[in-house]
DNA sequence: TAGATTGTTAATCGATTAACAATC
DNA sequence: TAGATTGTTAATCGATTAACAATC
């Protein structure tokens, strides 16, 4: 978010920035940027602030944004094709190798110029190319077959936007993107809203403190 | 998330677990679990568990499930289109009342059997499927502008998936989900990963104590 | 009654933030 | 030197979890 912010800093002719310039162009506190960034070096000059540019490098350089991470996506599905044509993963160094489907009458078709393959294309790819990064826009009752084979195969980082618990070993990360539950939390607090405002169809709620 | 496991565990014929079974199928701690459930209510038995039914009932109606609620997508690029096609919003009762874009060429178009309208037919569809819910899709440049025009129509929820921090009024409520920062958080972890290992290419890193 | 499991308390843990000495 | 702002400490806050009395 800070390398995000940074970028848009520098895009707009903006050379130095304080912690709370950029504070406010993240999204939050400026005691917590600077000891975010104090974990990263000492990269501020007390009394004037930080360089863009070099501060932009530092972090860069640390979350490893330079390099180039091959990603296979399985499920080829509404989403796997957004996910397939998403710029922002080229942009910021990932590469989608392979496209993977179990159902055979998708293979071959061209998706953001990559031919659909065989889900038991799997290993092959992985070790052709490297891969260590795995998306997951499957079903959810396929969603741990996936895994366990991604794993089998040496992927160590998954990307699961299948709405089911991934069981993987130690050593593998899993992160989760649901989208429904996001509109749900938000619908979730519409409904708070319209029962605090009075409106009798609303239900009685949690306390707020819980929220 | 709970409701989703109970879900899973009511298909599959299971009509009571503990905190316990519950815990493991959402992937949390069970003392979490039922202190959760405590800001409910207590629809547990000591002694014997959970009714998967009852409990699924209570934290559908808890959270809203229950109800339509109409949503409007602004941005109709190929996530926009992946969002609109997405089934499970509609499954969760989430509606998709219109398709929005500012871009000419893509009016008219039928996505998900939705016709792509002008962005200026926000406030008009607003007023007339009484949205309270708005998820933005257009890239990060022209997602303060849409959210700008989202509240003023009043709308007082946003699910945004633009790269952007939105500044909203007290009472909007915005979720935002980045899909590259989390295949970036991905690559750092796999980063370090290599780092430890002792490859030589990795760079060195910052204190694991912080992550 | 004995065993099991909830609901809740209190302890623990970690993340956030205010405050300020260091220093440009 | 005076003003500004970092880097870091210590306080605060909230979330997680262990432990256990309540009770089925």
């Amino acid at each position: 978010m800070y390398l995000r912010a940074l970028t848009a800093l520098a895009e707009s002719g903006i050379r130095t920035c304080s912690s709370e310039d950029l504070a406010v162009a993240a999204g939050v506190n400026s005691a917590k940027l600077r000891k975010d960034l104090s974990y990263l070096g000492s990269y501020g000059t007390r009394g004037v602030g930080y360089d863009v540019d070099y501060l932009r490098y530092q972090i860069a350089r640390e979350i490893g944004v330079t390099q180039d991470w091959p990603v296979v996506i399985v499920g080829i599905g509404n989403l796997g094709h957004a996910l397939a044509n998403y710029s922002g993963f080229r942009s910021r160094g990932f590469r989608v190798v392979a496209l993977l489907d179990a159902d055979p009458h998708v293979h071959d078709e061209l998706v953001a110029g990559v031919a659909v393959r065989p889900f038991d294309d799997l290993e092959a790819i992985v070790a052709e190319h490297g891969v260590a990064i795995g998306v997951i826009a499957t079903p959810a009752v396929a969603a741990q077959n996936v895994a366990d084979r991604m794993v089998a195969t040496g992927i160590t980082s998954i990307l699961n936007f299948a709405p089911a618990v991934l069981a993987v070993p130690d050593g593998v990360d899993v992160r989760k993107v649901d989208l429904s539950i996001e509109l749900q939390i938000l619908a979730y607090h519409e409904q708070r809203k319209a029962h605090d405002a009075g409106d009798p169809a609303a239900v009685p709620g949690v306390e707020e403190a819980a929220l």
